[in-house]
DNA sequence: AACTATTTATAAGA
DNA sequence: TTCTTATAAATAGTT
C-alpha cells in the first residue's frame, strides 16, 4: 500500500509483523470508532494477536453486545437453564475448548521437536522439515549476531586497553613497534574468531 | 473524508448515512481480514447497524472466539458462590493453571520456529540450538525411513515383475542371459536412488 | 453503481 | 517506539 504495494499474506519477518500489527490495528480501531459514530451502528471489535495478547473495542458494551450477537446467531438452542447452569456450561466449554487447544499445541510442539511423526505421510514430513529448518536457521543467526556483539565488544575493549598500554609505554620509554605488533596479534586473533565463527554460524554477512 | 473532509459525528441525512454506513463496513471488514491474515491474528468482528441488523466478520470461529474472550476479561471476578461454589473454584483454578501452561506452551513453540529470541542468552540459544538440531535430525531420520520403505516396496514389486516376466521368457523361450541383464538394470538403478537419497538424507544406515 | 478529487492509511526507513 | 515520507487505499460528494 505504501512504499511498495503488499500481498495480503502472513508477514514473514517477525519485527515487521509486529510493527505492521501495531499500526494496522490502530487503524482498524479507529475506522470501528468511526462507523459507528457517523452511522449510529453497535460496534465490537476483539482482536488476539498472535502471542495471545487481547486489544478490543466496543461502542457500547462488550458484553451487552456479544449477548446480542448469541440471540441472532441463536435461531436455535432454546434450554430452560436451570439458575447459572448456563455459566456453568460455559465455563465447562471454555476448558474444553482450551483444553483442546492446549493438546494441539502440545502435538505441535513435539512434532517440531521431531516426536510423533510415525503417523505423518512424505508431504508432511517435507513440511516439517522446511519448518524446523527455518526455526534453527533464525536460531543460528540470532546466535551468531550475539556472538558479534560481543567479540565486537571485546575488540573495542582490547583497543583501549591497547591505547593506554600505548600511553604508558611512551611515558615509560618503550619503542611504538611492540605496540602495533601487539595490537596486531591481538586483532589477528579475533579476526581468526570471526571467520570460523561466520562459518560455522552461517552468517549473514561476515563482519 | 473527500471531497471534503468530514466531521466524525452522526451523518444527518438518512440516505448519506447509510450509503455511508455501506461503503465503511465493507472497507471496515476489509482491513480486518487483511490484519488477520498479515499478521496472524485472530479477529472478531460484530457490527449491528442502526435498523438492528447484524453483520459479522471472523478469522476462526466467531464462537470461539468470543468464549476466548470470555476468559480473558475473566481475569477478576471471583464472587464467593455459595452451593456448589467448590466445584467452580476448582474449575477456575484448573482453568487458570491450564491457560498458563498453554501461554508458556504456545512460547516454547514461537522459540522452536525461531521466534522471540531476542530476549535470550547465548546459553539459551545454544541449549535451544541443540534441542531444534535434535528436532531435525528426527524428523529427517523419520522421512528417510519412509523413503527406503517406499523404495523397498518398489524393488519388490518389481522383483515380482522380473520373476514372472523370466517364467514367461523361460515359456516363451527367450534366454536366461537377457533376463539377469534386465534385472542387474533395475536393481542398479534403484540402488543408485539409494545412496543419493542417503547422502540428502543422512540416514542412519544406508539400506 | 461508477467516478474521481482528496483525504487517510500505511510500508519502509531513520 | 515514534517520526517521516512517498505511495497505495479509502472514500465524500457527484453523476
Amino acid at each position: 500500500m505504501v512504499r511498495q504495494k503488499i500481498q495480503i499474506k502472513k508477514i514473514d519477518n517477525l519485527t515487521a509483523r509486529q510493527v505492521t500489527f501495531s499500526k494496522r490495528r490502530r487503524g482498524l480501531f479507529k475506522k470501528a470508532q468511526e462507523l459507528s459514530t457517523l452511522c449510529d451502528a453497535d460496534i465490537g471489535l476483539i482482536v488476539f494477536s498472535a502471542t495471545g495478547k487481547l486489544f478490543e473495542y466496543s461502542s457500547s458494551s462488550m458484553m451487552q453486545l456479544i449477548d446480542k450477537h448469541k440471540v441472532h446467531s441463536d435461531r436455535d438452542m432454546d434450554s430452560p437453564d436451570q439458575l447459572q447452569s448456563f455459566n456453568l456450561q460455559s465455563e465447562k466449554k471454555n476448558y474444553g475448548i482450551l483444553s483442546r487447544e492446549f493438546a494441539e499445541k502440545n502435538r505441535e510442539l513435539r512434532q517440531l521437536n521431531g516426536e510423533e511423526l510415525q503417523g505423518l505421510g512424505l508431504e508432511e514430513l517435507m513440511k516439517l522439515e522446511k519448518i524446523v529448518e527455518g526455526g534453527i536457521s533464525r536460531v543460528m543467526k540470532i546466535k551468531g549476531e550475539k556472538f558479534m556483539r560481543e567479540i565486537s565488544s571485546l575488540k573495542k575493549k582490547q583497543a583501549r586497553l591497547n591505547e593506554v598500554e600505548g600511553h604508558n609505554a611512551i611515558e615509560g620509554g618503550h619503542s611504538a613497534d611492540s605496540i602495533t605488533t601487539n595490537h596486531s596479534l591481538v586483532n589477528g586473533h579475533l579476526d581468526y574468531i570471526d571467520s570460523v565463527t561466520s562459518l560455522k554460524l552461517g552468517l549473514p554477512i561476515p563482519y
